[in-house]
DNA sequence: GTCTATAATATGATAGAC
DNA sequence: GTCTATCATATTATAGAC
């Protein structure tokens, strides 16, 4: 966050191990790896890991190829904890809403959490698109059983407010999956949106217009109230 | 479709050029290539581009390496042809409804014929799906005025029967964005779909459940109806 | 049209000096 | 920790016989 002082210049201080050089070390190792990840994620979301070669990923961190693979064993490590990070973003927002909310409230405001998502970080968006697009090889044997917990938790949420005549009586899945593919629609789809409106989510009156438009259908539905 | 008969076993047979031979001899290439092309897209639609070798598409094939690059001069061009082709599928769906129909009718239609798309074509929707997802560099210079036009003219339709107090007054680009994000979500998604509840359209009452769901919420939306 | 080399390159990864 | 080779391999594509 903060902007780095010089670039560390001397050589390693002939065994100066004061506990204070080693935890700078330390975060200096340990903000490298960010970086690093960081260009990772740039390029895997929009060339996929095998469009991707770790010399780009290097010169995007401004890092040589080898010291890369200094910090990542490997291009497919490297990609492993990117996919990690990205998981840890991913299922937060998810633990929305408790039977004791207002069903309208909570799922409008549920939409409106997952589209920020999908405006605040894209690339995660897409990068996770793309992996479920191609069988998530990786992440559903570590995703598999928290997703489906929350996922079920959920489900006995909204089942709850339909017993309570709260809500409609529609299958919950299908009301999660409706939730979370037109949220995020507007990030993995993003050049196809552009491509038709000319908007994205990063104009605030897009969002706000979107953000409407998905309540409002999902809430209410398309068919004329009868007054 | 029909069994092949055996295999053609004979050397060229000397200059006979009658139209006859000729014409078969265009078909027979023309259906190599249609073979070569089927397994390109099975793997490209679940290893990307870059994750597929040429290699693995003759092997797919069952032709070698040279022969596949005696009838696509390059993998590039390969792909370019299987985008193209996947156009085409693609696009015809999307003409569906004009203003004289029933609205509510008309969407379910669509809503219909759009999620048989998912069940019947899962692979051209993920191959659809990673194309735009990765900014589809190539995909957009072809598609983006035809898209354009069907949508505008779709959102044209739309606007008439709000206008006419037919149809709640949402915004249609955003309505047409929910339906395909929705029902693409099924193909795209589907390992997550099935990590969650196990099924997948190829199930015919997971098919009329989802079709029904999303029908449901669209349409009516999930706030209970006051009697 | 189909095959057997083989060229040409890109890329992931390592060895070893400093 | 970082760099300069360098290896090893995979992969696209071509040349040329048949």
């Amino acid at each position: 966050m903060s902007s780095t002082p010089a670039k560390k210049s001397l050589k390693k201080s002939t065994r100066e191990s004061s506990s204070k050089t080693q935890s700078k070390r330390i975060e200096a190792k340990r903000n490298k790896r960010k970086i690093i990840m960081q260009a990772a994620l740039d390029l895997f979301s929009s060339n996929g890991v095998h469009g991707t070669s770790v010399e780009q990923i290097a010169d995007l961190a401004k890092v040589s190829k080898t010291n890369l693979l200094y910090y990542f064993a490997s291009k497919e490590l490297l990609y492993v904890e990117v996919i990690q990070q990205l998981l840890d973003v991913w299922l937060v927002p998810l633990k929305g809403f408790n039977s004791e909310q207002d069903p309208i409230e909570a799922i409008a405001n549920y939409i409106e959490v997952k589209l920020a998502l999908s405006r605040d970080n894209p690339k995660e968006s897409r990068l996770f698109c793309m992996e479920v697009v191609q069988g998530a090889p990786l992440l559903f044997n570590q995703l598999g059983s928290p997703l489906r917990a929350i996922v079920e938790a959920k489900v006995q949420v909204i089942s709850d407010w339909i017993k309570a005549g709260k809500l409609a009586p529609i299958d919950p899945y299908h009301l999660i999956f409706s939730i979370w593919a037109t949220t995020q629609h507007y990030a993995d789809f993003r050049v196809q949106v552009e491509a038709v409106t000319g908007q994205s989510l990063d104009n605030p009156e897009f969002f706000a217009a979107t953000l409407h438009s998905i309540q409002t259908i999902i809430l209410n539905g398309v068919r004329p109230q009868h007054s």
